[in-house]
DNA sequence: GCGTAGATGTTACTACCATTAACATTGCGG
DNA sequence: CCGCAATGTTAATGGTAGTAACATCTACGC
């Protein structure tokens, strides 16, 4: 597989397919490729592809796991030097999944969408696993240093998530820019993030009260 | 245009066709239809549409709209009884905006994904504007009631429409409940209101504390 | 009332694309 | 070294978006 070796069989279509399909979304914008421009750019005929993937809906979910695999290594080397326990870990994170959502715009859909949604499957989340795990030990970590044990980590996670998700769907649909032109998001995740730590604080005092006077809401 | 005038003309074949779209987009549960159905489903030919709408994406904008507009009415008449200046108004948007996304789980890709963002013209958004301007209202409301006037309205509007936006698409996307399997997602928007309000107040105390110590973060 | 311009519909294409069928080549297990 | 399963190819098939040329109506000036 080393130079063009123009041998009858591809060798390795399945992948190539991948890649060419990746590349046109990216080039274009849009998932609008045809599945004979995928074909002509892995240098098959139009039909070679279906001996792979059932159809173009199957071909979109391959590179839909490679976005979210992109995903989970860009979340990991933003963080690598960033200490467990630091809020800025969890920041970080959010700043990376923002700029990934909005750097990989063509992919949004892919990822987010209808398509995405049909993507999901157990085994073939490893990617988005892996970006969600690594936000799952960073809260873990924050809580356990802030005497926040007590909160539920998935839920705070999901919350924060939730927050950062949001921020970049909107964001992506045009609407951030139609009511808050001149919104600087990175500083938003940021403020956000501090913010509902902050809350959290406070409730917990709120409960230590309420359980010491015995008063319940 | 009482009963079954079958004229030539139609008479008001743009709004039936938009009508004929969102209804074939509610029962498909997709936006997967042929001009050719919509066509159909308002009794004229399949050439007619395009009289009214350069393309399928054209129709589909204006079905968004209709959409956009519906929440805006969700919003409204959840809210009616609410006073301003409750919390309490502010979460019930919050849980009428994630029931309208899983209620016309149809519309989402219409409303939030590529397509969404076609739709955006600073006249064709009188519907959503509603809804965010019910959101803004609320929460100018609520700071003013909370003594926190200090804090920008429309950025804290972004934010916890956001959080709530977030929870929505990610239920949408069926990530949550990979990741969430029980996750009570009305339940989660209002617990987040509500430590996001209780983190306002935080640093509300934190700012004063260092304003009167002259201290700087 | 009346006649015509333009709006709105219709039928009959064109071009394109996803997918499949039937056939060709090749690599690999026995 | 044989034969079959995997992988590719070429040539349909069926369906859809959009257009062109023609038909009908409606509104408005007169």
């Amino acid at each position: 597989m080393s130079t063009a070796a123009k041998t009858y069989h591809h060798g390795d279509l399945r992948n190539a397919l991948i890649i060419a399909a990746a590349e046109l979304i990216e080039d274009s914008g849009s998932l609008n490729f045809t599945m004979a421009d995928a074909a002509r750019r892995a240098g098959v005929s139009m039909a070679a592809p279906y001996r792979h993937f059932r159809d173009k809906g199957d071909l979109l979910d391959a590179v839909s796991q490679l976005a979210f695999y992109g995903l989970g290594v860009a979340a990991h080397n933003a963080t690598a030097d960033i200490p467990l326990g630091r809020i800025e870990r969890i920041i970080a994170l959010g700043h990376t999944y923002y700029r990934y959502v909005v750097d990989k715009a063509a992919f949004y859909d892919l990822m987010w969408g209808d398509i995405g949604a049909r993507a999901i499957g157990a085994d073939s989340f490893d990617g988005e696993a892996s970006g969600f795990l690594q936000l799952l030990r960073a809260v873990e970590a924050y809580l356990h240093a802030e005497g926040l044990s007590d909160c539920d980590t998935l839920d705070i996670s999901v919350k924060l998530w939730s927050m950062v998700h949001g921020l970049s769907a909107i964001t992506m649909s045009g609407k951030l820019a139609y009511f808050h032109p001149d919104a600087n998001v990175p500083a938003m995740i940021t403020e956000s993030a501090h913010t509902f730590m902050q809350g959290l604080k406070a409730q917990r005092y709120e409960g230590q009260r309420e359980r010491v006077s015995g008063r319940k809401r």
